[in-house]
RNA sequence: GGCCCCAUCGUCUAGUGGCUAGGACACCACGCUUUCAAUGUGGUAACACGGGUUCGAUUCCCGUUGGGGCUACCA
């Protein structure tokens, strides 16, 4: 059986790095049939932020990512948990990992360090200044017996559990994404993993988790691969079955560095809030690092979950590239049904003054600008004229190849044109037919008549098709609308 | 500094020893057109470098260079 799980820390707002880990793990197991299990990392005390797990909660249903075990937000909105391997939360846990210290001690896989903060420190500079490989130098082993450290215990005195790497040998694996990875053990530091606040560390927490929650396959950020050797070094002592290992690529800045904070948006949540939709954005990090193996580019979330393979992620990173995320959103809102785009728009159009009871009028004004937006909250300000006419100068009102005269005597002989149309025949192709037709009778050119009509119609220089927006309008509001640009037009 | 990872158009990538090195975004030009989009057609643009291996390397090996990650009682 597949297993896999997302392991964030819960920081108040999902990474767009993280969320494309946890989104590949996800496609992983579900392509599989296997398990997707979500379990927070909150082992760093000082990073604990209040409501971050509602919040990435939230954030993943919101992205369509579900979760099999793991934490989850009730009918009523509180924290609940679901599967057979909890808790899913590591503060809840402590003792767990408590009990598998002491058997990692007793094994002789790690040992109690009563080092300070200050030699440690000194330490550090000194092995730099002398171009050595930092870490710690296995003091408290060689001059601490297990005996005197219980004494020191006993006393009160802080300590921390350190991992016990062999001086010798190598750790090897093989890497699902890069094939095989090996390291001198000699050059790896005895980790703490148990901190004196009596929290794991993530070396501690990661390995025991993983081994309890029967997790089979670890998908990671690369940023985890130098720790690799630490935790297979963990499963080795405690004679626990190794899982398979994939770390997949970072997400770039432009500059190529990890994807970060100061250079741009890196929190999943602002993509929603700019009205990005989920499966826009899932199909571009998706994409940030796999396909598919042939050309095509556009992946709804059931067919990434169909196609998604290990064998397709590429090695290197890759850089976040705005535009692209734009095209894909273009994409899936041409592809959507208006009353579908409606619904999603809502909560956008929420703060603005367009009125949302009448469902008939807010479709077809939305149809009107479906080709037209790049995400939904350009939708409120794009249809904003058809609920409310701008205010216009009269200049506007004159095709840049016409005249002011001109325009005033078009728009005068178009009223009684408009009002001949019949009620059933007020639909774009008609209206446009009518319209064309009597532009050929008059023998006036396009510019200089749809330009003036529509900039009435839409009080802007830059709109939809006047006889689109005319069908929108209806009949009565449309020669409303001709009429107030004539009077303009006559100052 | 040490260790590890990586390397095809500006960006995301296909390629798996023999191709005019393909696609997408972006960009440019043209077409359509009342505007802005959308759309259609076409175009500019890449195998980091040096050695091998081979009849033949973008592809395999080594090195160089470059970039990145890690190097905490953070994850």
């Amino acid at each position: 059986m597949i297993r896999t799980r997302f392991a964030p820390s819960p920081t108040g707002y999902v990474h767009l790095g993280n969320l494309r880990t946890a989104l590949f793990a996800y496609l992983f197991a579900r392509h599989e049939a296997g398990v997707f299990i979500l379990r927070v990392e909150d082992t760093d005390q000082s990073r604990y932020v209040e409501g971050a797990v509602e919040n990435l909660l939230r954030t993943l249903e919101w992205a369509g990512i579900t979760l099999d075990e793991g934490p989850y937000l009730d009918a009523n909105g509180k924290l609940a948990e679901k599967g057979q391997f909890g808790p899913y939360t590591q503060s809840k846990r402590l003792s767990i990992y408590q009990k598998y210290v002491a058997e990692l001690i007793a094994k002789g896989g790690a040992y109690h360090c009563f080092c300070t903060a200050e030699r440690l420190e000194n330490l550090r500079t000194e092995q730099q200044l002398n171009k050595l490989p930092t870490g710690y130098d296995g003091l408290c082993l060689k001059t601490t017996s297990p005996e005197e450290a219980a004494k020191r215990i006993e006393q009160g005195e802080k300590y921390v559990v350190r991992l016990k790497m062999p001086r010798s040998g190598e750790t090897i694996f093989t890497d699902l994404i890069r094939g095989e990875v090996r390291f001198k053990n000699e050059l790896i530091d005895d980790q703490v993993l148990l901190k004196s606040d009596g929290f794991p560390t993530y070396h501690l927490a990661v390995v025991v988790d993983d081994h309890l929650m029967e997790i089979s396959h670890v998908i990671r950020g690369e940023d985890w691969i130098s720790s690799t050797p630490k935790h297979i070094q963990l499963y080795r002592y405690f004679g626990w079955e190794i899982p398979e290992f994939g770390h997949v690529p970072l997400i770039l800045n432009s500059d190529k560095s990890k994807f970060s904070k100061r250079q741009g948006d890196v929190a999943a949540e602002q993509y929603q809030s700019r009205g990005y939709l989920p499966e826009a954005l899932v199909n571009f990090i998706a994409f940030l690092g796999w396909n598919p193996g042939d050309e095509r580019e556009l992946f709804n979330p059931e067919e990434l979950c169909a196609e998604f393979k290990l064998d397709h992620v590429s090695k290197a990173g890759a850089v976040f590239n705005l535009e692209k995320l734009d095209w894909f959103n273009r994409e899936y809102l041409k592809r959507m049904n208006p009353g579908e785009l409606v619904r999603r728009a809502k909560p956008f159009l929420a703060t603005t003054y367009i009125p949302l009871d009448n469902e008939m009028l807010l479709t077809k004004a939305v149809a009107l600008e479906q080709t037209r937006i790049t995400t939904l909250s350009e939708l409120g300000p794009a249809i904003n004229f058809v609920f409310q006419l701008p205010e216009y100068p009269p200049t506007a009102l004159v095709w840049r190849k016409s005249t002011s005269e001109q325009s005033l005597k078009i728009l005068t002989e178009l009223i009684p044109l408009l009002n001949t149309i019949s009620v059933q025949d007020w639909q774009t192709v008609l209206i446009e037919a009518r319209i064309k037709a009597w532009i050929g009778e008059q023998g006036y050119n396009n510019g200089e008549v749809l330009w003036p009509l529509r900039v009435a119609l839409s009080g802007q220089e830059k709109s939809p098709p006047p006889f689109e927006i005319a069908a929108v309008l209806g009949q009565q509001e449309s020669i409303h609308r001709v009429e107030t640009a004539l009077a303009k037009l006559q100052g």
